[in-house]
DNA sequence: ATCATATAGGAGTATATACGCCTATATCAA
DNA sequence: TTGATATAGGCGTATATACTCCTATATGAT
């Protein structure tokens, strides 16, 4: 009934990676004027939701490589709205947190999001994105390792 | 039934750049051993299906900004994966085309990615990834402009 | 034929992504 | 206490992504 799939215009790796350019481009469109890419407005995102935390454990929840989100915060960090402590207890460890410019930015930013989101939802279907979400959940909660 | 989801934690985008990250690490630990990183495969995989065509037919195809695959060609053509001729009829336009030792490196690095998809199946389940990759290309087919 | 417009692609710039190797600190066993 | 090991994070390097502005060529109207 659902033989695995090794046809070559089959691959999900490339499916993933095209609709995530296209829907990026999308929600890029509503946030970037308000000052932040995807990737930051997802970074400061989740300090405002869950506080500071270090740069291994916010990599962890973003699934990001920690080196990458290393290289992300830089320029978040030049900008004034996150700031790099030392870790409260392990002194190897950086805490980041938002700083009073980085909340209002991100509260600015959550109003370009909410646009984007609601337009997207609207065309591609709340029912649709919400099925598709579970699946990419579950893709990403997966452990694929070989 | 299915409202539109503003929650933050439900971010279609987010949760696309999530899995995106992690399916593509997983696919590359099987076709980079052989030389080549998933957006490398994608643009030599397409060129052996379809032949040579131009930068922006590719782009087109392969959902990425014209100038983005006009960077990404660069490493492929210095590394004699692909070359780079001027457009039949078109004097502006560069036809790209698989070299011999593209077609080679494309074969080799197809075993890789055939092993990853298979394994990427039967963990996630072939039926689940038929039904992901169908929302996806519905995302990705879908015009979302503003 | 000529000029306005459209299209193909490159260059500069900036961020995003991740691997391998490195240093510093913490932890745990003897 | 000390030595082995594990963990936090940085740095060098390379590719990936896309925006803006630019040049060259093609196309179409007059």
């Amino acid at each position: 009934m659902h033989p695995v799939s090794t046809n070559p215009a089959a691959c999900n790796c490339l499916a993933l990676r095209q609709a995530t350019r296209h829907v990026t481009q999308f929600y890029d469109q509503f946030i970037s004027p308000l000052g932040l890419r995807a990737t930051q407005y997802s970074i400061l995102a989740r300090l405002h939701r869950k506080g500071a935390m270090t740069i291994n454990a916010l990599a962890a929840e973003l699934v990001m490589d920690r080196t990458t989100l290393g290289r992300n915060i830089l320029p978040l960090q030049r900008d004034g709205l996150i700031a790099v402590g030392p870790g409260q207890t392990d002194r190897r460890s950086k805490e980041l947190r938002l700083t009073r410019a980085g909340q209002e930015r991100f509260l600015a930013a959550q109003k370009g999001w909410t646009k984007a989101q609601v337009q997207f939802e609207r065309t591609y279907g709340a029912k649709r994105a919400k099925a598709l979400r579970t699946l990419l959940e579950d893709v990403t909660s997966r452990d694929l390792a070989v």
